[in-house]
DNA sequence: CTGTTAGCGCGTTCAG
DNA sequence: CTGAACGCGCTAACAG
């Protein structure tokens, strides 16, 4: 690791003429600044991250703390995290909590001490069950913000980037609504989490808000301890006779559903409409391909990128914000009613 | 954020004896000790990350640079470096390279920097195409260690971590060879990946050793820019009469070759036996389900993490090691040999 | 037992 | 135009 020192020794001048001449101060000589820089590419310098960090007390590195990166919605906002980050010259440092409370904390508290300038994170269930912010505004009162994607805590006072959910539910109900149907299932297995319960709201308030619908909402809740998946849709499907309809608002089980519908000799979409929240990557493993209800993951990354850097950059401590971002309706092979638009 | 120096005012000691008393140093008396700890607790003192690593010359930061996120594979192994590197001490700096030499060389260069202590990768495509490996000498000039997992140049001199995919693809064709198949099929999306060479070449060297197979290895490359791949996979099972196994090597055909299977009403595994090298988290989406080569994604991750940590605290200059993961073949619906054994 | 000093790499005074 | 000195937070060698 080359250092201003051995820059400064190789060429016969100061340390501090060295820094000055890199960052072309008008107090060195045109000369010395051009001798100083060819030595420094030459020699590959990179001033010390850390060095500079310690000094600025800034460190351009942003703690990102993601439940579970298995998953794919996570990944996709991690990787627009990573795109908008490197973009404004920051640097990630990854934890992922793994749906655990403590490891969350512990991660939060970790990198709180100079690690990082702030949080981009997630919360994870077992955060959301116990209703815990302890630790989230341990982190803030040490000036560190933090930026809450999808799983926000509400009572936290910070930034926080969402979906609609409860607009996306609404929507999608309505779209089976509009495709006439009289039985809609609202599938879950998200069932502790706070974009559940807006899911299921917006579900029960679009078929509230129907004058022609004329049966009750009904949920039911999928344990995703309780394998396998596929013999619990089976029961959902035997049991409830005359569905016609399925929104599966976790990530996986609308694209199971199809497959265990088909083999029931269910018809899809003619006797049974779907509608997933599943990502698109597994669209095509399905035919017919499943509607989706798309959650810009890569956008959500993004979008938290900049309002932190904005707040660490700005020592902004104005009002927080929510911002929403849209969903989109992907209407595919398994709703029949292809035309319907938000 | 609390500094030595702040415990040491509000105690009225030198930040020295702080120091010393936090690390429970003889030199200084129990009482003293007690107290030092009693208000650095109460406080909640943490070391600062940036000043230990100015002063040690180690950040306990690993850099983790690779390809695609959004790649199931590369995010179990990601899954299992985290988990490792917590268990060490160590936290992870992530960078994509988003399968671009350029944006790989880039990250490299910006974590040599003093940000890590060395780094863990999977090299991008992009590189592989175009056999680069300037940057990881470069980097390794500067004493940091690289560990390259999975997708690895040969022509550097580091540890790796790899699958036998020679192996994987050789057991597969083994198992569709012990079924009887006549008309093996290999479909491969990997074209200039060095892992997809070797399983190219395993499942042609079982054919070559077969003394009933009489049909030619057929390697069929399909682009994965070629939308859609279902197409191209219909097209396979239509051109090729009398088909009646399929080796999928990448990581996505597999699943879909049942789909487009069925479609054509071609019974599997009756007519046509699959195996792919799917991940696991697709295998509950297709009924029957696939047959794969799993690959320990996190066991990879977390060998590359303890092989790079040696390393790094041993400074140890001996010979690189190749380490091979073993892989599993997981017979399931889409073969009929389950009781084949590797 | 405790304090002073120096230095890790850097940038920013302030003197020369 | 250039250099010496200082401090960011920490540890370690050295004095007291």
């Amino acid at each position: 690791m080359i250092t201003l020192k051995m820059l400064a020794e190789t060429l016969g001048v100061s340390v501090s003429t060295v820094s000055k001449a890199l960052k072309d101060s008008p107090e060195i000589s045109k000369d010395t600044i051009a001798r100083v820089k060819e030595v420094a590419t030459q020699l590959n310098y990179k001033p010390n991250r850390l060095a500079l960090g310690l000094k600025n007390r800034k460190t351009r590195t942003i703690g990102v703390i993601i439940p579970n990166i298995l998953n794919h919605f996570f990944a996709k906002v991690l990787n627009g995290i990573e795109e908008e980050a490197t973009k404004r010259g920051y640097n990630l440092i990854t934890c992922i909590s793994n749906e655990s409370y403590q490891k969350e904390k512990e991660s939060l508290e970790l990198l709180a001490n100079g690690s990082v300038d702030g949080y981009i994170m997630s919360i994870s269930e077992d955060t959301q069950r116990m209703d815990e912010t302890r630790h989230f505004k341990d982190a803030m009162d040490e000036n560190l913000p933090i930026v809450m994607f999808d799983r926000v805590a509400n009572n936290v006072n910070c930034d926080k980037v969402v979906i609609d959910d409860f607009g996306a539910a609404f929507s999608a109900t309505n779209v089976l609504l509009g495709e006439g149907r009289k039985n809609i299932v609202l599938i879950n297995t998200l069932e502790e989490i706070s974009v559940g319960k807006l899911r299921i709201l917006g579900y029960t308030n679009a078929l509230e808000k129907s004058s022609t619908y004329s049966g009750k909402p009904n949920v039911v809740n999928i344990s995703k301890e309780l394998e396998p998946l596929e013999g619990e849709i089976e029961k959902v499907l035997k049991n409830n006779k005359d569905i016609d309809a399925l929104l599966c608002i976790d990530n996986i089980t609308g694209t199971i559903a199809i497959g265990v519908a088909q083999r029931l000799g269910i018809k899809v979409p003619e006797q049974l409409s779907i509608i997933g929240f599943a990502s698109d990557n597994m669209v095509h493993l399905t035919s017919p391909k499943l509607s989706t209800v798309s959650q810009y993951g890569e956008e959500i990354g993004m979008e938290s990128v900049n309002l932190l850097i904005d707040r660490i950059e700005n020592n902004d401590k104005s009002m927080h914000v929510i911002k929403t971002i849209n969903y989109t309706l992907n209407l595919r092979g398994t709703t029949k009613a292809a035309t319907l638009k938000k």
